[in-house]
RNA sequence: GCCCCCAUCGUCCAGUGGCCUAGGACGCUGCCCUUUCAAGGCGGUAACACGGGUUCGAAUCCCGUUGGGGGUACCA
């Protein structure tokens, strides 16, 4: 049977790490088993949806470049299918009506001795529907329900422990497990691959479809969570998780989704980076972990830089160049100057991890004045002053007739090194904070061509005033 | 409390009874290269939670302990 396989965002927030990492776990499987990757938009819960971000995830989904087959699913818009399903519920026996209140129902636990869960009050009254009242599931008093997980093994959950449980609320609207189970059947999903903190909710899922009589099995495979730095399951208040804020930082989708391929699981070859072609045909998910794994953003900070190493820098220049463009870049947009920045682009792809370095390596450039690192100054300018001044002497006469290339503004420079036996790091250092007004840059004969003589000459000119 | 899941370097991943004096990656770190910073090259650091079994032999299988996590809603 040909592979169907879901990801069911509720929209309730944007989609963060711990959903991408599903959804794309989900995408691999179906992709590498030539099966179907659906979604569904769970939004049962009026209260909590919030219809605006729906396509703020599919925003994040494409960007992730996890491709999806048909439309997706609303869950908001199948009422009939569920009120379908509970009615036949309601009429084998398999459901009830119940009138407790949701303070009753926790109040008599309480006295019962603090253990949470319903007790099973309305369970033999016959009662019919109205106002307030609930339709519950009436779960076998004995017996268990278990299934073979695909990435656990057996896994099993007596009866006895479970509730009867809420299917329809009082307002009418269905549950989530019911949805679920109704949404599963009806898309004809042959495998769950969601995130173990669903795991408990699994027997409920297949005692109702086993009530609804659902044909065919469903096989489940419960990912470990991802976790934040206390061991934790990621949560959006407490972590910073959110898809949209890593596009927003610089990181290029390719790199994250290979990170998140790394996590929970591992190719056979041990080569962790490598394009997503290699990833699908690799991925098997049994071979999934079963413990949770942390979310490490410096290692996801290296992969991206390696992606970034690796794009042609034609591609390079492209990605970044909205980055120079954003609106906190401190020069105005007509100072951006396309040629100078293809010019520096390949010296500046190696040295960045993200792309939102990459004003910061090049903003001498478009800025009227360079801004001015005041470590840096302190260091070479005022630590360093004799040299600095010596250098600056030096390097406004070397260059103002030399020829302007790299070689010769090399040749022009390092005279000064050689004459003077002094380090090449040093002597450059104050011309590079005159210039670029910071320590660390670019080569800086290179970043010298692309400013050109007049305005290199007029730096160093201003800088040595300043000294 | 009850239920479920998990347990190899700081972190991620290998390891599915002998190839393990446990391998790779990130991080950290030493050296080299070098005009800064990166990148790159060569090293180093560091782990099978504990206790019992099973077996000729266990990181690998079983049991227990401990520890961690998840769930326990008229959220999903």
């Amino acid at each position: 049977m040909r592979v169907r396989v879901r990801f069911a965002p509720s929209p309730t927030g944007y989609l963060h790490i711990g959903g991408a990492r599903t959804a794309l776990f989900n995408w691999l499987f179906a992709r590498q088993q030539g099966g179907e990757f659906l979604l569904r938009i769970e939004d049962t819960d009026a209260e909590r949806s919030r219809p605006e971000l729906i396509d703020a995830i599919f925003r994040a989904l494409e960007w992730l470049g996890l491709d999806w087959d048909d439309t997706p699913v609303y869950q908001s818009e199948r009422g009939d299918a569920y009120r379908d399903a509970v009615d036949r519920l309601l009429a084998s026996g398999a459901a009830y009506w119940c009138a407790c209140t949701p303070e009753e129902v926790k109040a008599r636990a309480e006295a019962r001795g603090g253990t949470p869960g319903y007790d099973g009050h309305c369970r033999d009254l016959d009662l019919g529907s109205g106002v307030g009242r609930v339709v519950r599931f009436r779960v076998p008093d004995e017996g268990s329900t278990s299934f073979d997980d695909v990435i656990r093994g057996e896994v099993s959950f007596d009866n006895a422990n479970l509730e009867d449980f809420v299917v329809v609320r009082s307002s009418g609207a269905p549950m989530f497990h019911l949805a679920n189970a109704v949404d599963d059947a009806a898309q004809n999903i042959t495998h769950v691959v969601r995130g173990e903190d669903l795991i408990n909710v699994t027997p409920k899922v297949l005692l109702l479809r086993d009530a609804l009589a659902v044909p065919g099995e469903l096989v489940f495979a419960h990912l470990p969570l991802i976790v934040n730095d206390k061991r934790q399951k990621l949560s959006k208040r407490r972590d910073d998780v959110s898809v949209g804020d890593y596009i927003d930082r610089g990181y290029l989708s390719e790199a994250m989704v290979n990170y998140l391929a790394t996590l929970g699981w591992g190719p056979p070859d041990g080569i962790e980076i490598r394009p997503l072609a290699e990833i699908v045909a690799a991925f098997r998910l049994g071979d999934v972990n079963r413990s949770g794994a942390f979310f490490d953003v410096k290692k996801l900070q290296h992969f991206n830089g390696e992606y970034i190493r690796g794009l042609p820098t034609s591609e390079f220049v492209t990605r970044s160049t909205p980055w120079l463009f954003a609106a906190d870049v401190p020069w105005a947009a007509d100072r951006f100057d396309v040629d100078a920045f293809e010019a520096l682009a390949p010296l500046v792809q190696e040295r960045v991890k993200l792309l939102s370095e990459v004003p910061g390596y090049v903003d001498f450039v478009f800025l009227v004045e360079p801004v001015l690192d005041e470590a840096s100054w302190a260091k070479v300018m005022v630590k360093g002053r004799d040299l600095a001044v010596a250098v600056l002497d030096h390097a406004a006469k070397a260059f103002a007739d030399c020829e302007w290339t790299v070689a010769d503004l090399d040749v022009a420079l390092f005279s000064y090194a050689d004459t003077h036996d002094v380090a090449k790091g040093k002597v450059q250092a104050p011309v590079r904070v005159a210039v670029t007004g910071r320590s660390v840059g670019p080569p800086l004969f290179e970043s010298l061509v692309v400013l050109g003589r007049d305005e290199t000459l007029r730096r160093i000119g201003v800088a040595k005033d300043r000294l």
